[in-house]
DNA sequence: GCAAGTACACTGGTCAGACCAGTAGCCTGA
DNA sequence: TCAGGCTACTGGTCTGACCAGTGTACTTGC
């Protein structure tokens, strides 16, 4: 015989419940309209703290955003990764996980993401992927910033490519989790034009294997990339976490 | 010359950056005491509402826990990987994200940490790992439920093996969405005894693969050992994303 | 008739004050 | 010494109020 601890539950828990619900079944979709915190509280009978604090959950959880002024009430928001990089970035920051262990995590990811890319673009994703690169060239005469944002542009497509959608929000994530971590001595970087150019010279050999459908050979170079440019960040003795990967 | 976009900073948010600065940055620690609603009022200098909406939105992400009557105030929570695991869940069933993309997922985060674990073990490890398996022996004697217990232990030993945090929470995290998905199928299946024996063996080869530290073996192994349980609940015109990863 | 401007009703954000059920820890009495 | 009750205080909830800001409908001037 086995009894399950219970916990009270406070009224605003079961708003939030009832609310979310509505939410990622369906039926409410983006977009739509919650009636207002007082046309709330008469219909879950309760008062306006109580609805104010089960729609501060919800906010929280980017499913709804209310602003105020708008008589048509608070709106349904589209299903976003914003919550769960949130959770993922405060995880990594409190629970003792550092460069090392997120820059593994993105080879895997990353490393993933370029088999399965290899093996099911369709052609709309290989031209995408040559006009991603084409801007990267362009960017490295333009400057650090814009190169940076091609260089994403490029991860994303090939992520999308791989037809998971989790594989590209985690991997939007990590990637995001890492730049924030390095961005500094990034920004401090010695000699950029010469960084520029190796993640070019990767970036196209990588899109060769993908062009040639050979998924374990664009995931192996795509690890490769990563440590290659990465992997200097990392203290020496924890390097031998990333080192399996190649 | 371009300009960001603006919103209002509402009160209760530059509350809940404080606080969680002071959690994730470790000033904080997990089992110590905030002041109370009431204390915390006069030292932010706003109303109680507006702190309680703050402890609202950091409870909501399972940073702090506050119970009535305790003098002590509210409790700051150790790191954990519930936030995660809800926002995902949430994407997951809003985002039109399928068993497929779930098992494919599964299928990456899996096979890294069993590749990673083979390379990385000590004997800690594989011994815990031989206990892991003694156990789904024993477990599958016992009846279902208690073997499902062992088998996700077994997986969690593994990730552990692998030393990356991050794959252990995530994996634990997408096994977990896909076991909720398909549990009420898994219920109704015919012969558990031999679904059982066939995880058994597969567990057991997989073992045998980390124990030579063959790392792209163990990781094909589990690979294979997902799809072979799994892909039958997955609609036949969707196992294609599947078997490049075989 | 129509565009520009204004007024208003209503929104969410915040505050103050109150009451309640429930708890931790003290304090008392045996 | 210790079991029991007591109490001051906790968080949860409600009411009612005020404010700045917004969308809409109406008015105004052309």
């Amino acid at each position: 015989m086995k009894f399950e601890p219970v916990a009270p539950i406070r009224a605003y828990e079961r708003i939030v419940e009832q609310i979310e619900e509505a939410v990622v079944s369906g039926r409410l979709k983006p977009g739509e309209r919650l009636p207002g915190e007082r046309e709330l509280m008469t219909q879950f009978g309760v008062g306006r703290s109580t609805v104010r604090e089960a729609l501060r959950v919800l906010q929280a959880a980017e499913l709804i955003r209310s602003r105020p002024g708008d008589p048509r009430g608070p709106e349904v928001l589209a299903a976003s990764p914003a919550a769960l990089h949130r959770s993922m970035h405060r995880l990594a920051r409190a629970d003792h996980v550092g460069l090392a262990e997120l820059l593994q995590f993105r080879m895997v990811l990353d490393g993933s993401a370029h088999l399965l890319a290899a093996q099911l673009r369709t052609d709309d994703d290989l031209s995408a992927l040559d006009t991603a690169l084409a801007a990267m060239r362009a960017g490295a005469e333009e400057g650090f910033e814009q190169f940076s944002h091609a260089d994403v542009a490029f991860h994303e497509t090939i992520a999308r490519a791989s037809r998971n959608p989790l594989l590209v929000v985690s991997a939007e994530v990590v990637r995001g989790v890492v730049l924030e971590l390095i961005e500094d001595k990034l920004s401090h970087a010695r000699d950029r034009s010469a960084l520029m150019q190796s993640w070019l010279a990767h970036h196209a050999e990588v899109l060769e294997a993908v062009h040639a459908a050979d998924g374990e050979l664009a995931a192996r170079l795509a690890r490769r990339a990563l440590y290659d440019n990465y992997a200097e960040y990392v203290p020496e003795e924890q390097r031998a976490l990333l080192t399996p990967l190649l």
